[in-house]
DNA sequence: CTCGAGGCTGAATCGTATC
DNA sequence: TGATACGATTCAGCCTCGA
């Protein structure tokens, strides 16, 4: 039905109504979008102000100032103002969006539940929703939370019985040593030569999407040739990665000056040929095993003793993966080194289990976690 | 003030309002949750249902919320009628909680953004979002979206101007290879030996969690002997785990079976060795230590000369536990800022003494003052 | 030229006790 | 209740600079 309003239309306003590829278009996102022809594009990546609510400066226990994200772009007033917001933008993109057209939404904890939600209530289908795990985060400097090492993506089709929608499975499965495609993705942040700076050396725009990111979305779901909507463009990592990708981009930027670092990146970048557009294959984990998953796991129980191989020392195992050394409580190998009186100790051949009568280095076990963590990519 | 409340209450009412612990209510989370007195639990951890008949019809396994409905109005009475029910327990929920207590939340994309818009909307404070990866996930047999291999959990606490929550960062820390605990998980599904399981095979719970996921999140944001509730206790994970780590619980269930078989299951838990799971000392919580004490005990003269660790900066020990800079006399903190042109500064680890041709941080002092303390009782 | 030390930075809702 | 002082707190990766 949509594609039949789509050809009327189009019949009737050839030129006005023809879709501009390749094209940064500059202005609000909704008033852009409503220019376009319905049912236009095949593919929308879309990474709206997060909303951001911070209080205070934040600064680094070496006392330097986090640079933070305080443009006047992610204030809202309330809840109930981004979700308008969310809800103006998203009804804006399902009218451009092909019957057999998917969407991506990236957010984080303070944005993310209230675009699902917009996103369920205006019909949209959720097919997955994605996890994009940095190798390197920003730390909590306060130690007061879990490292925010993580953001979300939100994939989705237009309803429910949206069929035909671009998923490359099998190329994802053969880049992935043949394994299926999973949710969670490790990826590092944009930082380096890919992160667009000023001549003076200030960062372009402060929240830049690394390309491998946009990449892995687009091998994932589109077709080289699709048209790839962008409404909130930015330094233009959608466009970029597009171009280089063989798929035609729209961007929609409110800001002049971010749209023009966009335009001058995207015209350097070069496209690939056409054989070596494939997916990139998946960044495997990083063999890092803790002791807290040893004993999560029962591999070495609670209140177990541990001993060096000359059972000169002897420490209890705690459930939360620490060691107690009469008042002492510390990881592996901070006790490890305090027994000893060094600076350091490697704990994962230090300390040994008793195995009947002979002694067991906690490191094998190790070895047992590894394998699954390597499944799990 | 919510405590003087619960005192008055309890002292109008004290049999009805005692907090049953160690026990499974049979019957709704509401109703149930309303019979606690306020303020009456550290802990809460809800594994909701994402695909609920509110009037306890009985449930196809194979009805999403959306799935076959196509009228928009409808879909949006579905999803409605599921707010509904989540904004209800998560004020029932919100007024058992202690100030300093937390509300952990797991779903997935069916629930989980419902779920987050109706916690920000009631004013809780989300502290993380927390990424389940599963080792081994069930794998997407149509190939025609990503394998579904996390689960999503929130943390949040009562409000924004919430403190004094419970977060075992240095444990934590210590746990993982000395590593801060990130916001992502890799922790297997409940299956094999863990798995609950009928005389005749079949599993008792459809949505049995494994329990390394409670141990990890009790022992990341509870003390032993904390309360911990479970409005949705289904199997008895949360109860089995908190038994194990030496905390109380609290379990809502509806349905008398999955209550039988959560009893049958805790009651053979064997807890934890208290060693095991005694508080690990945290920094934080160490008694104050005042320089002048150092002084006193003549662990640092006055008169003695405090450099910082590159030599760069030079100051006199006066005899009452003020440091000279020149002219300028003040806290070690105070003039260890200072110098530096900082606003602050930790002066127990930023001021050194000579140690022959080394430095010692006068932290080294401070631990000695506290262990003759301990001695002392 | 290489190598190592040190500096810098990233979508962040990052105190608490005492007076 | 508000002001003040104490004092706890970071990981990966890339860059520059100097030996």
């Amino acid at each position: 039905m949509a594609s039949q309003r789509n050809g009327a239309a189009l019949s009737l306003r050839p030129v006005s109504l023809s879709v501009p590829l390749d094209t940064i278009l500059i202005g609000d996102c909704v008033a852009e979008l409503e220019k376009l022809p319905p049912a236009s594009v095949d593919l929308v990546f879309a990474d709206p102000p997060y909303n951001l609510q911070l209080q205070g400066d934040l600064r680094r226990p070496d006392q330097s100032l986090v640079d933070a994200v305080d443009d006047a772009w992610d204030q809202f007033e309330s809840f109930q103002a981004y979700d308008i917001f969310t809800r103006a933008w998203l009804l804006a993109v399902r009218r451009v969006l092909k019957p057999t057209g998917t969407l991506w939404v990236i957010g984080s904890y303070h944005n993310i539940f209230r675009v699902g939600s917009a996103l369920q209530d205006l019909n949209f289908w959720i097919l997955n929703d994605v996890v994009w795990r940095k190798t390197n985060p920003m730390p909590n400097f306060r130690g007061r939370r879990f490292t925010n090492a993580h953001e979300t993506m939100i994939w989705a089709a237009k309803g429910a019985d949206s069929k035909g929608y671009t998923f490359n499975y099998e190329a994802l499965k053969a880049g992935n040593e043949d394994l299926q495609p999973r949710s969670d993705w490790l990826i590092p942040i944009c930082n380096g030569a890919e992160r667009l700076k000023s001549e003076s050396g200030v960062k372009v725009h402060p929240t830049q999407k690394p390309e491998a990111l946009l990449a892995r979305v687009l091998l994932s779901a589109s077709k080289p040739g699709d048209v790839v909507l962008d409404p909130f463009f930015g330094s233009g990592t959608t466009g970029a990665v597009a171009k280089r990708l063989g798929r035609h981009y729209i961007g929609v930027e409110r800001d002049r000056d971010y749209a023009a670092a966009a335009r001058a990146r995207i015209d350097a970048v070069v496209p690939e040929t056409e054989e070596s557009i494939a997916a990139a294959p998946a960044k495997r984990e990083a063999p890092r095993v803790a002791f807290s998953t040893v004993v999560e796991r029962g591999l070495v129980r609670p209140g177990a003793r541990l001993v060096d191989e000359r059972r000169r020392h002897e420490v209890v195992v705690r459930a939360d993966g620490t060691l107690a050394h009469g008042s002492v409580v510390g990881s592996i190998h901070r006790i490890g080194a305090i027994v000893q009186g060094r600076d350091a100790c490697n704990g994962w051949t230090f300390w040994h289990v008793e195995d009947g009568a002979a002694l067991k280095p906690i490191d094998t076990f190790r070895d047992i976690v590894r394998a699954e963590a390597a499944r799990a990519g």
